[in-house]
DNA sequence: CGTGGCTCCTGTTAGC
DNA sequence: TGCTAACAGGAGCCAC
């Protein structure tokens, strides 16, 4: 569900009404990708300080410790002074005296993980290899990301999944900015020339901000943690569009099988 | 070290 | 209609 721009969009839904808030209790469901690290009772009594995003995790900054939270496939974040009781996909509940924190999350592929700080070996282990912020103009820089591509041999779509030199593009922008840019996924990053490059750039850089200024939604149906829908409806130009004809040239849509995530592109517009 | 494949888990959908 | 298999928006881990 969650590419970047559902992630902040989430993060923007319940940020300013969860700093401040006092944690009371916490009660964990089935296990998440990993534990939480500490017991859920130590929680209470810590004071939300800030919330922030790197790539796709957030993080939720405590007056002492820091919360790192993934939604993986299929987790969403609702924050609301009452939530009903937890049922069978929701793995962490944070009561806090301005409401609760609810992960719901049925494939369990998301994480909230508990460290002292940004020092804490498991953060570095997790946030220090992120890429670039593509929303960040002080981190998105176009040289950069050139050499980037300049340095790896394999081909460019898994490289923009990876996220270890641009975060948060998920499969679907993968596939829509190749599009858009009018690249062939399958080539390798090295081989991706000036032209293109810059219009990969700027590429990423719209389509994101555009769908976090939308309010997300890439194709099924999200909502952010106070519950409002996304309005972008990101109409899909090849995602999801197997043999169907190209808005471009009208030839068929093609699937392939990257990494085994599916890729879908037009054969015709982009090479 | 860069790279590719496997893996975690459950729900939905396509196909027989 | 019912069963089964394939597939799903992520990313860490491990073997080459």
């Amino acid at each position: 569900m969650p590419e970047l721009p559902e992630v902040e969009v989430t993060r923007r839904s319940f940020r300013d009404a969860i700093v401040g808030a006092r944690v009371q209790s916490v009660r964990m469901g089935k296990p998440l990708r990993w534990p939480l690290g500490v017991e859920p009772q130590a929680l209470a009594g810590r004071v939300v300080q800030e919330v922030r995003r790197r790539g796709k995790y957030l993080l939720v900054d405590l007056d002492a410790g820091m919360l790192l939270l993934h939604l993986g496939m299929s987790g969403s974040l609702r924050f609301a002074p009452e939530q009903g009781a937890a049922g069978v996909h929701d793995h962490f509940d944070m009561q806090t005296d301005h409401g609760m924190l609810r992960l719901h999350d049925p494939r369990r592929f998301g994480a909230v993980v508990h460290v002292t700080g940004e020092e804490d070996p498991l953060a570095h282990k997790l946030l220090d290899g992120l890429g670039m912020e593509p929303l960040d103009p002080a981190s998105f820089r176009l040289e950069r990301f050139a050499a980037g591509l300049q340095a790896s041999r394999t081909p460019i779509k898994q490289l923009l999944l990876g996220g270890k030199l641009v975060v948060g593009v998920g499969n679907i922008y993968a596939s829509e900015v190749l599009f858009l840019a009018r690249i062939d996924p399958q080539l390798p990053a090295r081989e991706v020339g000036p032209r293109k490059v810059r219009r990969l750039f700027d590429g990423i850089r719209e389509v994101l901000a555009l769908a976090v200024a939308q309010g997300g939604t890439t194709l099924r149906d999200f909502s952010s943690a106070d519950g409002m829908p996304g309005h972008f409806q990101l109409q899909a130009k090849v995602y999801g569009r197997d043999g169907q004809p190209c808005v471009g040239c009208g030839r068929p849509i093609r699937m392939l099988r990257q990494g085994q995530r599916s890729t879908y592109f037009c054969a015709h517009c982009q090479k």
